[in-house]
DNA sequence: TAGATTGTTAATCGATTAACAATC
DNA sequence: TAGATTGTTAATCGATTAACAATC
């Protein structure tokens, strides 16, 4: 379970994880590669590749168990431990981010929310105060996080998650948009949604071209 | 400008964008590829095959021009021409992105943003008023779109993406955690938000298991 | 046992890296 | 001309696909 997974086949996992999930809450018990290729488009050679990559175990003329496999990947996703958050940034993705938790099926708890505006300071977001920036050690020393959301401008982004990391976050999910330098032992995902509208709009042109 | 560009070197584009444009801003003229790919963590190398495969050029013993190269690869990014976008499903999330938009640099217009909830319809989020989702297809045909956000739950998606894809349009920005099913000319962008949190959480897990 | 499907090895494909000649 | 850096060809690497023997 702790052998090196390949970084396409991990970025498979959650999707693997999310149609894994559904099949259980379907009661299929087992599910072949070519079902589960047909389901992720993929092929079903890869679906077994990939499964080796990572450690699963199916069953040889019945395919792979939907729960197990379902749990298995749940492990390698960390699902079973709860990860402390703090939102950094309560603009109005901050906040869509901090009420929108529930969605993010169990497994996270947004401990603290930040802002450097004092005007913000005191605000009630969901079951949580926006608390000045000015007193994130002291926050994060009580009550440490394993992971800071960071929805700042692109101009403060670096520094701030130099200073979340010198209070021990090293999970940086990254909604700025610019890339994070850090030490090797921080984890940086980036959610670049400028970046992510361009390639659309890139596309979208490609078939204008193309199509009629 | 019109070849094929593999995928690969297409999804970096907005990255290179990007770089491009804050040089700029410092009013660096040329940028070399070794300097480039110091910058966006490739190697020299892949920079120049990049640029090569989207057709961009360069000058010997000097490096790229970066106003030309910008404006080259925003040709490519569709940035000329204005995307008229519509957001469906008016919860947390889509809320935030109608206001957030101005963080999308000039090149994208909302110009309807929807709710099935009859008490959201009216509401003002920004300068739109909330409409009712019913009204979908008589809103579209009197002002086309080019893209559609879909910010609504899961089980509603791909019906909804076929709603809209009947009114015309062909680009979707789907936020929701499925994968959506659509004919050829449509083209689909996802932001996972879900999987981009597990796949945070699975490197964070890694980590803790290699370093200490 | 027969049928189905995995696990695994080999073949292919494409992306990245290295090297260097061309040229600004 | 000399130095720097691109453009491009060749080598390497790794991911995906194909094939099939193992086995439930």
């Amino acid at each position: 379970m702790s052998a090196y997974i390949p970084d396409p086949v991990v970025k498979r996992l959650p999707m693997y994880y999310r149609y894994l999930k559904e099949l259980e809450r379907n009661n299929q018990m087992f599910i072949s590669s070519t079902e589960l290729a047909k389901l992720t488009g993929l092929t079903a050679s890869q679906v077994r590749q990939d499964v080796n990559a990572f450690g699963g175990e199916g069953r040889q003329g019945c395919g792979y168990p939907v729960i197990e496999m379902r749990k298995y990947i749940g492990k390698l996703l960390g699902k079973t431990t709860v990860k402390k958050m703090v939102v950094v940034g309560m603009g109005n993705l901050g906040r869509a981010i901090v009420r929108y938790e529930a969605f993010f099926h169990d497994g996270y708890q947004t401990s603290a929310v930040f802002d450097c505006q004092s005007q913000k300071t005191g605000l009630k977001i969901g079951p949580l105060t926006v608390q000045h920036i000015r007193d994130l050690e002291s926050v994060l020393a009580e009550n440490p996080a394993d992971i800071a959301v960071l929805t700042l401008p692109a101009s403060a982004a670096q520094e701030m998650a130099e200073r979340l990391y010198r209070c021990g976050i090293r999970g940086f999910w990254n909604f700025a948009p610019v890339d994070l330098h850090l030490p090797d032992d921080a984890s940086v995902v980036n959610v670049h949604l400028d970046e992510s509208l361009e390639l659309l709009s890139y596309r979208l042109n490609q078939k204008k071209r193309i199509q009629p």
